[in-house]
RNA sequence: GCGCCUGUAGCUCAGUAGGAUAGAGCAACUGCCUUCUAAGCAGUGGGUCAGGGGUUCGAAUCCCUUCAGGCGCGCCA
């Protein structure tokens, strides 16, 4: 739709003597009457063509007029040219979409260039919380938008599992361990409290007896860190299988040590010369590309930092090739990006390689009452309590309603009790009413195939014309979604789509009488679900057959 | 103190590379189930776009400033 009418708008620019084409933009106007889109471009160029705006209005609309897919073309406001297709062009479309649908929809933007895009990556240290929720929600919908869009995706996320944070997970269960078996032993000070600790505790104890009881950490530190950080992270695979998220490949974090990866990526570094050592510590020259500090990667005790892994994480990827990589981060590591940026730049890449996404705060209510987060008692409500609790396709789709840098309020309550109202059924129970109508169809004997035949000439109702349009938008969504790398677009839109089928559905009998008739209305519910489904694919959400 | 994000209807949020009379859902109120699913439909009310200045044909959107909330600013991750 879009295109088309850019194709001819540029043609016409062109007649008027334009030879650098300014970018078109299109909105849809504020009210129906004034058309279907319409582009403010003629006021832009007045600067450009020294006219004004209604005059370069109105040489785009004579030159326009006669195209075969408007209707009309209006002048308004301040020199807005409004646009209304024709309905042969609107027939003809919906037949395209119908026909072509994975082409019409999918539009190729990304030509097989690979993007990876990490994403959740949360410490196997402890279960997921909301926070992962929404991240994972958001970077399983980019995928599916990229993947959608020609790109050839890669999920990945990354596992840390070395250092200082699964050691502190070891020793906590390691204290946990003595005192179940009956040995007062301390918590470490910052230690993980949760009641999931002592539940690895009792596993060991339960695969082990109390083979380690009084001997000293150092000496079980390999058997208990291993186990419990194995033990958690396969919780964290089990809560992204509730939420239905998967991933292509998971990278650990011990790898890139045992690899050489790091030890590579710190004589790559030295090579270049942005490494030097300074107050018995080795430092990256963050600064000479824009980071406000430089950056300690050897401690003075010799261990390095957890920035040195990320060197050699971002190095690894970046060699495997990718066109683009994405991460995605809780926007409490905001402050993290010129440091990793920093180092992109110093390998040697441009910077705009790696895109960074942040992900705001969600802070947990229950009835308008924040719920209580203890990081002493380890107290926590789970991302699975609420996928629980709630349902993973409401979660998402609240997570999905969202932009991504908005701070987010999570109701459990609100989630819940709207149960019965909550957009998501909304939006699915429009495709659970088509499948009804279709089996309905089925059984009355009216022929539902090859619909991309039927006579869409018989759509003439203001519902059916409505629908037909809103369809045609969808390739715009689309692009505007992914451009942006915001897959909450999708999640209106479908809002949109199903305001309009609902009524129409209540209005007018998609099984006329007429079997013509019906078999064009047929086409449309065929063409409103094909729609439906492709996005809530997008959005990883679920799409009854029946509700 | 410095930096990032946010502030839009009673509530939760869209709308921001400037565009027309600022939208949706929920909540409130009034109706609609003997024909394809009432998780639906029809209708009503609801706004100082946080405040103030500026830029221009035009600002919720851009700039400056004030206020409010959140998050960062480690040889922690």
């Amino acid at each position: 739709m879009k295109k088309d009418l850019v194709k001819i708008i540029e043609a016409s620019l062109r007649k008027l003597g334009l030879d650098t084409m300014p970018p078109i933009e299109f909105e849809v106007p504020p009210q129906e009457s004034m058309g279907d889109l319409a582009t403010p471009v003629a006021m832009t160029l007045s600067k450009i063509l020294k006219k004004p705006p209604r005059k370069i209005a109105e040489e785009i609309a004579a030159s326009v007029k006669d195209e075969p897919v408007m209707e009309k073309i209006d002048i308004a406001g301040p020199g807005f040219i409004n646009f209304t297709f024709s309905r042969t062009y609107l027939y003809s479309e919906i037949k395209q979409l119908l026909k072509y649908s994975s082409s019409f929809l999918r539009q190729d933007i990304g030509k097989r260039r690979k993007v990876q895009i990490e994403f959740i990556s949360a410490n196997p240290t402890g279960p997921l919380h909301m926070g992962h929720g929404r991240g994972g929600a958001t970077g399983d919908a980019l995928a599916n938008l990229l993947s959608a869009a020609g790109f050839r995706v890669e999920r990945e996320y990354y596992i840390n599992d070395a250092g200082k944070q699964v050691k502190l997970l070891g020793l906590s269960v390691f204290a946990r361990y003595q005192q179940l078996l009956g040995i007062e032993y301390p918590l470490p000070e910052d230690g993980y409290r949760g009641a999931y600790i002592e539940d690895i505790a009792k596993g060991i104890i339960n695969d082990h007896d109390n083979r380690y009881l009084q001997t000293r950490f150092e000496d079980a530190a390999d058997l208990f860190i291993d186990y419990s950080y194995k033990r958690i992270l396969n919780g964290i695979k089990e809560d992204l299988r509730k939420f239905g998220i998967t991933f292509d490949t998971w990278q650990s974090e011990r790898e890139l040590f045992r690899d050489g990866e790091v030890e590579k990526s710190l004589e790559d570094l030295k090579a270049k010369g942005f490494i030097y050592e300074k107050d018995g510590a080795l430092w990256f020259k963050a600064t000479a590309f824009g980071d406000e500090k430089d950056r300690v990667i050897i401690k003075q005790d010799g261990e390095y930092t957890y920035f040195t892994s990320d060197i050699a994480y971002h190095r690894k990827k970046i060699d495997r090739a990718y066109d683009e990589l994405i991460d995605i981060w809780g926007a409490d590591h905001h402050g993290y990006i010129p440091r990793v940026k920093s180092v992109i730049a110093a390998l040697g890449y441009p910077e705009e390689k790696l895109k960074v996404l942040l992900v705001q705060m969600v802070s947990l209510l229950r009835g308008g009452k924040p719920v209580q987060m203890s990081k002493r008692t380890g107290e926590f409500v789970t991302l699975r309590e609420v996928i629980e609790e709630v349902g993973p396709d409401t979660t998402k789709f609240i997570f999905l309603t969202r932009r991504p840098d908005s701070h987010l309020e999570f109701d459990l309550e609100v989630a819940k009790t709207q149960s019965a109202e909550n957009p998501v059924f909304y939006v699915q129970y429009a495709n659970a009413r088509i499948n009804s109508i279709f089996s309905n169809a089925n059984e009355k004997g009216i022929d539902a195939d090859k619909l991309a035949d039927a006579d869409f000439t018989l759509l003439t109702q203001n519902g059916e014309l409505r629908i037909i349009k809103k369809l045609l938008m969808y390739p715009m969504i689309f692009e505007g979604a992914l451009n942006n790398y915001e897959p909450h677009r999708i999640t209106f839109y479908l809002q949109e789509l199903s305001g309009l089928f609902h009524p129409y559905y209540n209005k007018h009998r998609v099984l006329a009488d007429d079997i013509e008739l019906a078999r064009a209305r047929l086409a449309l519910c065929q063409a409103v679900r094909v729609v439906l489904r492709e996005g809530l694919g997008i959005l990883g959400i679920t799409a009854p057959e029946k509700m």
